[in-house]
DNA sequence: AAAAACAGTTGCAATTTGAAACCGAATAGC
DNA sequence: GCTATTCGGTTTCAAATTGCAACTGTTTTT
């Protein structure tokens, strides 16, 4: 079930759960729809012990849920929660990077398309709360509510490092 | 340095690459203006062997690139490419969902905002070519240009399960 | 009634990791 | 100009994780 506990980085805490090769297409195969162990297994290919540790961690996590199906309890459906169903960005963001990077031509196995227009959907953007598009340059990292000390630190000496390389 | 091969899932073509506790973790101190060996492994708390694997895995993918610098060759620097900085998106979905999902009350460690306004940038999210934003139902996976015969199939299956599933 | 599927568990070998020790070249301090 | 420290690793070895196959007890399906 590997162990779970809470850094001072959302990107080191989202790896402490999503942090190994199979953890994402488990997550990924429900999107597609699946629920079962079984297809779990047959889509992703992971061994039958990993996936039972990775749907008790998701479980555990509240990033599945698991139902009882069928009549006495040896069947069960894995279903994203609100919290699973929210990792969407961040899917849709690697099937653009992997498409865009990863194959000849950007040309990719996959490809996400409005269902109205039957066209690709655009590339993520960071924007503004008006909407507006920002580029790298118009953004920043600042400490959160819940920053540690090491946080501000941190980030204090990022943000001098990088001044000082773009003057 | 581990192994690579191109999948035939975005995704999973990621995950060869980042599918660690540790390769995003280098990433995002690229991003932060991180540069040097020892830059990364303060700032991440990876081990060393493991460092020197994962950097030079990311400059073979091109996503980091490695110049010398200093008079004779014993000091590096490794930046950030295109490819590399193609991730932003990856990391600001991660960002988000990290913080609204693994924090109390969604308050995380960092923020990201804009620096014109000082306010958090939105939420990314999906939309249209024209920019009419998506919700998950109006999108749909279909095979790319590089499919293969097992992506078709898989895909076919998918879409026939999900109707059955919601009437 | 028999056979196959489901959802795992167990055992074990192979791989990956994590931590520490070690290393030579190069820079920094005096 | 001599010494100490930093930089960027490599090597070694134990511990943890993975991957694979075999096995299990229900429960559907045929």
């Amino acid at each position: 079930m590997t162990k779970p506990h809470r850094p001072d980085c959302p990107v080191a805490a989202m790896l402490n759960i999503f942090g190994d090769r199979w953890t994402l297409l488990v997550i990924r195969e429900a999107f597609y729809g699946a629920a079962r162990f079984s297809e779990f297994e047959r889509n992703t290919g992971i061994a039958k012990n990993l996936l039972a540790d990775r749907l008790a961690l998701l479980t555990c996590e509240g990033i599945l849920e698991k139902q009882d199906v069928g009549q006495s309890g040896t069947r069960y459906a894995y279903h994203l929660t609100d919290k699973g169903r929210a990792l969407q960005p961040v899917l849709i963001a690697m099937v653009q990077w992997g498409n865009a990077h990863c194959y000849k031509d950007g040309n990719g196995p996959i490809e996400i398309i409005e269902r109205a227009s039957g066209l690709p959907i655009a590339p993520l953007q960071p924007s503004a709360q008006d909407g507006s598009i920002l580029e790298a340059a118009d953004m920043k990292v600042i400490p959160g509510p819940a920053a540690t000390q090491r946080t501000h630190a941190r980030l204090a000496e990022a943000y001098k490092t990088q001044t000082e390389e773009t003057p």
